[in-house]
RNA sequence: GCCGGAGUGGCGGAAUUGGCAGACGCGCUGGAUUCAAAAUCCAGUGUCCUUUGGGAUGUGUGGGUUCAAGUCCCACCUCCGGCACCA
């Protein structure tokens, strides 16, 4: 029985750089999301890497360049946290972690070209992504502001948007608070027209993924409304999709953070009032005030606005469940036509109005119990009266602007992107304060901006930053002017380290630059990109609006880093009886390396490709393992025996039709079926091994091995040696199946009765229609069906199948 | 609440274009081999009926289209995921 030497063919890999990029021809690049670097690899990893590892070998030997690379997104707060608990430095922590990791990966022999290697902790990685935040800033992409950020009381930092999930911190699930600090932002919403309507140029990922990235940019059309005060000679803006309910307004709210409620005219009592109000909501989670469980409430503020279009009286009030950061922060009343303003309405008694009625009812007031939010008929609308309200929206938008009492506006869920961090394991921020020039950005020739040694710093988190207690950090000159200054003190959110990596691995040693323009244009955009779902926000958004600033400044041509997403399912595993995702945090990983050490590398892949198809959730079990061990030893009695010259037509069928369905199961991404291909293949070569004096021909072998070599890529390099006598198997050609070798005499036609299986018959492939019912006809078991019958039609569908229906 | 996706044997899952449902595997049952066991090999395995030829039934539920539906249409149920007052 052939012994593996797992060893061997992992050196002979590296040492004969087989699966390095060498940018000629065609090129392929297969990417897997990098991780972070927590130590041991687990079998969950080992799912992501082995499909991407599959690719790679296939294309390969599909002649194409490969780039494979891997490398550790290294900045992050575990890090921080392992440091405090066990008193070393997060840098010794991380960087022991990566070469426990990269331990396991080279064990496992997964193709990357371990050159291109990235780690976004280390210097010679971060002066980049500083570099990139100064040609941000300097394009007008990066910039301060003070305001109400979410905070992670735990975690003790700012958190972007898509950092909190149903109000908690994505990381540790603490519930997130509210806090008015000045931090850095990149204006994502610049861009929020390309990120979405370039998904359009993105016909190779997942609907479902450009369906969240959609509603999370959350483009809306409508207008915004000036509300002139009914005293004094100010104005309140509203945003608003649905202008044809403008008559309808009967109250505005505005949110207790907007400042324009300062320039209101309110009495000192009511302004008393309003300020306890506006004390308490800023006390209450984002979740307590707008979370749909939650009764909205507000406070009338004393003071009236005019309904520009019909010059009616309409209170002002403020209520917490207006969204200081959307739109105007101020929003129009409508208790007739918003179901939510309807129970606002009915909680302060305001006044409803009806304006828009179903086409064959006519609403009343008293008897409602519900807003009418549906299209209409316009009524008690002035001059659109009688319109139908879908209809209405555009020419009141017209009238609006053409009187200059509104503005057409698009809106965006989108916010700019919160970068800043109050921790010490990140990227410092390469800016500087002066206080004579103001914000001035470090000068790219003393790029990086090196974190100090973390035994000079006291990192322990207390909601400042840690850099801000290293003197000789903070305290510089002016790249302007050269008077004493203080360097920014937070660091980056580690999204932006992850949101160029890909690009870097096209170039990863250049010292001179973030990568050559060339080799990045070469290689981009990624062929496949695998990762996991969780990311389709978060990494690929931010990913995308960095490759398209890139673009914009003529660092690459592409727009688009990503041409074809593959999310593959999650690995989980019981857990005192419940099904969880496998992770270290959780403690049910099972780690790679004492597995693969045990079973071997390429029933570890096998097992792990077998028990589902790629994109979906699988349970790991121990004894998966079993089917695949079985399977290869059968292989290898197949293929350990003395070959053979006598391959019929049939073994010539079998071994083309593999050939084709693992190619296109390749192309389909359906991993699973490839391989229970080979299975059914090597079962049938196995009994007609037993039932005659048979074996495989050396040419079918070769096809075999090849068609199985990126699955069980040791097995097949080491009878590609035994059998071929040697080179790597991946420097071989993949084979092209034969469609005459499919064409076979015979075919079975299934024969129904009234769409029921009665016979199958046998006929020849050049049968004509008339053969074939006349041998359908004669066969027993439909003669038995037949008897007594009128035959009313007969359906023929060619080569395919027979109905008669009676 | 809104928007997606999915429901197929005891289990993981196949069925690529409306055309033989359950490929492949796990498990289970019986047999061969063995002193015995493991391993291996062979046969069987949706459910029910059966004279062993077959027959009935069957892809979440109920309807529909069609010669023919796991696949298409309508309504509903359940589970999973995303968003959750975005005005």
């Amino acid at each position: 029985m052939m012994q593996v030497n797992e060893e061997y063919w992992r050196n002979y890999w590296e040492e004969k750089n087989i699966f390095k990029a060498d940018e000629k021809g065609k090129k392929f690049y297969v990417l897997e999301m990098f991780p972070y670097p927590s130590g041991d690899l687990h079998v969950g990893h080992l799912r992501n890497y082995v499909i991407g590892d599959v690719y790679t070998r296939y294309y390969k030997m599909k002649g194409y360049s490969i780039l494979h690379p891997m490398g550790w997104d290294a900045f992050g707060l575990p890090a921080e946290n392992a440091a405090i608990q066990r008193k070393i430095s997060p840098k010794e922590w991380t960087l022991e972690n990566i070469s426990v990791s990269k331990a396991t990966f080279k064990k496992l022999g997964i193709t990357y070209d371990w050159d291109r290697e990235v780690t976004t902790c280390l210097p010679d990685y971060y002066k980049w992504t500083q570099w990139l935040f100064i040609q941000l800033y300097e394009n007008g992409l990066a910039y301060r502001s003070n305001a109400p950020v979410n905070w992670c009381p735990s975690c003790m930092t700012v958190l972007a948007n898509e950092q909190v999930e149903s109000g908690e911190c994505y990381r540790c699930g603490t519930e997130v608070t509210k806090k008015d600090l000045e931090q850095w932002y990149f204006g994502i919403t610049k861009y929020a027209d390309r990120l979405l309507e370039d998904l359009e140029d993105l016909p190779l990922w997942p609907e479902k993924v450009k369906l969240m990235q959609r509603n999370w940019i959350g483009r809306s059309y409508g207008v915004t409304v000036n509300f002139p005060l009914k005293s004094g000679n100010g104005e309140i803006k509203v945003y608003t999709t649905r202008p044809d309910t403008l008559y309808g307004v009967t109250f505005m709210a505005v949110a207790p953070e907007n400042p324009l409620l300062n320039s209101l005219d309110i009495t000192p009592e009511k302004r008393q009032e309003l300020d306890a109000y506006i004390d308490q909501a800023r006390k209450k989670s984002e979740v307590e005030r707008t979370g749909t469980k939650t009764e909205k409430d507000g406070v009338f503020t004393g003071v009236y606005a005019i309904n520009p279009l019909t010059g009616e009286d309409v209170e002002i009030f403020v209520a917490d469940y207006v969204l200081a950061t959307y739109g105007t922060g101020s929003v129009m009343g409508v208790p007739a036509h918003d179901e939510r303003d309807f129970s606002f309405s009915k909680k302060y008694s305001i006044p409803i109005k009806v304006v828009i009625n179903p086409e064959d009812e006519q609403l009343d007031i008293s008897s409602m119990t519900n807003a009418y939010i549906e299209p209409g008929i316009m009524t008690d609308s002035g001059e659109f009266t009688g319109m139908i309200s879908s209809d209405a929206i555009e020419k009141i938008i017209e009238h609006l602007e053409a009187a200059d009492k509104g503005k057409r506006t698009v809106n965006y869920r989108l916010r700019d992107w919160l970068i800043s961090r109050q921790r010490y394991w990140g990227a410092p921020i390469p800016m500087i304060h002066c206080p004579d020039c103001g914000m001035v950005p470090e000068k790219v020739e003393n790029l990086p901006i090196l974190l100090p040694d973390s035994r000079k710093v006291d990192y322990v988190p207390k909601g400042t930053s840690p850099l801000g207690s290293v003197d000789d950090f903070v305290n510089t000159k002016c790249p302007k002017c050269g008077k004493d200054a203080k360097r920014d003190t937070d660091t980056m959110d580690t999204f932006v380290d992850s949101s160029w990596y890909f690009l870097r691995y096209t170039d990863a040693l250049n010292s001179d630059s973030i990568f050559s323009k060339q080799k990045a244009d070469y290689w981009l955009p990624v062929d496949l990109y695998i990762g996991g779902v969780e990311h389709a926000i978060l990494h690929l958004m931010f990913s995308r609006f960095i490759t398209k600033f890139l673009h914009d400044i003529k660092m690459i041509s592409h727009q688009e880093p990503f041409k074809q997403l593959f999310t593959q399912g999650m690995v989980m595993n019981r857990i005192n009886g419940d099904l969880e995702v496998m992770s270290k945090s959780k403690g049910n990983a099972v780690p790679v390396g004492p597995f693969v050490e045990k079973e071997g590398v390429d029933v570890a892949r096998g097992t792990i490709l077998f028990i589902a198809p790629p994109e979906a959730d699988l349970e790991w079990k121990e004894s998966s393992v079993d089917s695949i061990k079985r399977f290869i030893s059968r292989i290898q009695t197949v293929l350990d025996a003395e070959e053979g010259n006598n391959d019929d037509k049939e073994i010539r069928y079998q071994t083309h039709l593999l050939v084709k369905k693992v190619n296109s199961d390749i192309e389909r991404f359906k991993l699973n079926t490839a391989i229970a291909a080979m299975m059914e293949y090597v079962n049938f070569i196995h009994k007609k091994m037993e039932s005659a004096d048979f074996s495989l021909s050396k040419d079918t072998k070769a096809m075999f091995i090849k068609v199985m070599a990126p699955f069980f890529p040791y097995l097949a390099e080491e009878y590609n040696k035994l059998i071929f006598g040697g080179g790597s198997i991946f420097e071989k050609q993949w084979p092209v199946h034969d469609e005459t070798a499919l064409m076979t005499d015979q075919i079975e036609i299934p024969v129904q009765i009234k769409g029921k299986l009665r016979a199958v018959i046998t006929v020849g492939r050049s049968a004509t229609k008339e053969e074939i019912l006349k041998l359908a006809y004669s066969n027993p078991n439909i003669k038995k069906h037949l008897q007594g019958m009128t035959i009313r039609k007969e359906i023929y569908v060619p080569g395919k199948m027979v109905n008669i229906i009676i």
